[in-house]
DNA sequence: ATGAAAGCGCTAACAG
DNA sequence: CTGTTAGCGCTTTCAT
């Protein structure tokens, strides 16, 4: 009943240091003392096998921290479950320069980005991370430092080179590359204090509860008002859907609990502008009664009338070194714990 | 010095109707009559080759149309090629509602979404399919119907269903889905002489010559001038960039050329977006004197002020029922060339 | 309901 | 410079 299962490969041994080969279905049917196929089956097929095997493999399974080789199961079955989609254009989404500026890097190099969207959710971005950890990706690109404890877990486990990006962290789990998010959101408000605005109002993106960009936004705006010796107000703030119609929703919000707001810090370029929209529908006066910021400098920051200030972050470069960080790494260069600060920097226009 | 090579599972004859399976090494290695290992060294590290070899071997790759299985080559090289990202958000890219509704329904089955940007050119996205082609994915989506003569080749080679999505066609690759871009862009024009706007400019995509969608949609564009008597003049049409700044480029090219233009149609609505901003600029009254239209009816649309007209589109309608195709393709049903028109509405705002 | 054997198409390791 | 051998980790096919 038990498995011969040996590796004919000198793999090191299990106490060696270097690094473990991920586990196969053979460990996992050693453990169970199944076969190999059976293993197989209670993945695929689960109802082809007696419940008591099945629960003994799921938790073998459970134990090893196996995760399927999608790659063999590919070669065998003839069947990648990958769906190519060419497209024309990513431009203008605010993700769209990052993945441009990693592709002019990862082209050279053959490699392709398998694009996964979380929906700022980390419970989301965890099985994106178990489903993509399965097609043996050479490296993983997450977004900010916000992962579940199983995410973290699944990736060290993996030994998969990940980048963090967007934002800093202290305790990256492998590379990291991004900026200060608290303190991008401290500059702005500063500067709008600085330019006599004192009833300033924060509209920002829903999830600060879960998302390290949103709270450190939030926190860089509360820094600047106790630092400056502003009262935070509650009322002042309001938290709405990234997107144009989230931001004249949260003038709207902010108009009506009448606090007599003279400027608006918001959290993203696109929320500022809808800001913007709406006071241009009520006839309100911008920057003359009411100042407004955004965050990310996208194209239509320059372009809107009147222009809108913001801060400048270095989307295709973070996308970019990024890129160049992965393929350092996968050729073996730069083993070392890489952080990169990428900074930012404040793009005053007409809207302060 | 010949290879043994035959197939120890039992392929179809060469003369069966049945699909082939793609061609492999072996068969160029045949061809060529050199051993596998040779071929593999002549794709890889060609330097290590004598040229003469190496010559033959290409020949015979080029004759056959191999495409190398780059699954069986990650499986033994543990080397997917493949970086792994995941984003919060795709929001507000043109082609993000596609890939949202594209993605609900490919989730569910497991199947995941290889990105490639052509940047709109044919030549890219040839290169693009190649290289994706070697990952045996279970599908492609490709955008518009203007391809390469060796981009329908190697699909037709690979036997792989391909939909082709965002415009009509009368000789699809297999299948496709879209609307008419052609009707589209007349309906708006023809809505905006309904409106008794006679100069009517086009600020339109650079690219005519190359993109169908784009041609359509100038095409649709000259044929309501036509059919409804209006002289059609070159002063009116500017071609830009796909951005804000080029809406605004075009429209200072219209009013530079001194051309009374009462009315703007835009293949896009971020070009028209861009309209209106230099409009806004220059104290332009819209629609008093100017009226504006857009296609796509993304969410600056409705949120713009004043709001734009625009051509509503079905996009993530489009990517959920692509993928619903490509799904009916993979289970068997539906082999049938399949062509669905999901037609498209006019949105009257206030910019006519 | 479970297992054994065979091999997907390629590349690493080691000849020669 | 070229070839031989031995698998990568799965799933297919055929048994039991």
């Amino acid at each position: 009943m038990s498995i011969s299962g040996k590796r004919h490969t000198k793999r090191g041994e299990p106490a060696e240091s270097a690094a473990r080969a991920p586990s196969r279905m053979a460990d996992v049917a050693r453990l169970a003392d199944v076969s190999i196929i059976t293993v197989s089956r209670v993945l695929r097929e689960p109802a082809r096998v007696a419940e008591t095997t099945r629960t003994r493999v799921l938790e073998a399974v459970r134990t090893i921290g196996y995760v399927p080789n999608l790659v063999a199961s590919s070669l065998k079955s003839r069947r990648s479950g990958i769906v190519a989609a060419i497209i024309p254009s990513v431009a203008h989404s605010i993700v769209a320069e990052v993945i441009r500026g990693m592709n002019s890097v990862l082209k050279s190099e053959g490699l392709h980005l398998l694009l996964g969207d979380s929906g700022f959710s980390p419970q989301e971005e965890e099985e994106l991370v178990a489903a993509f950890l399965a097609r043996r990706p050479d490296a993983i690109y997450l977004t900010g430092t916000t992962h579940t404890r199983n995410t973290r877990q699944m990736l060290d486990a993996a030994r998969v080179p990940v980048i963090e990006a967007g934002n800093l962290t202290v305790s990256p789990i492998d590379m990291s590359i991004g900026y200060s998010n608290r303190q991008a959101a401290y500059a702005m408000t500063h500067a709008l204090i600085g330019r006599g605005r004192r009833r300033i109002g924060y509209v920002g993106q829903i999830g600060r509860d879960v998302i390290d960009r949103v709270q450190d936004r939030y926190d860089g705006y509360r820094d600047a008002l106790g630092q400056n010796g502003i009262a935070f107000s509650a009322e002042l703030t309001a938290e709405v859907e990234l997107s144009y119609r989230g931001g004249a929703a949260g003038m709207t919000a902010l108009l009506d609990s009448g606090c007599d707001v003279d400027a608006v810090f918001c959290t993203s370029d696109v929320i500022a502008v809808g800001v913007l929209f709406e006071c241009q529908r009520r006839g309100i006066s911008v920057p003359k009664r009411i100042a407004i910021t955004g965050m990310d400098d996208q194209e239509i920051a320059s372009q809107c009338v009147p222009a809108l200030s913001t801060v400048k972050i270095p989307r295709y470069e973070m996308g970019r070194r990024a890129a160049e960080m992965i393929c350092a790494r996968l050729a073996g260069e730069a083993s070392g714990k890489n952080s990169i600060d990428l900074g930012f920097s404040l793009v005053l226009r007409e809207t302060t």
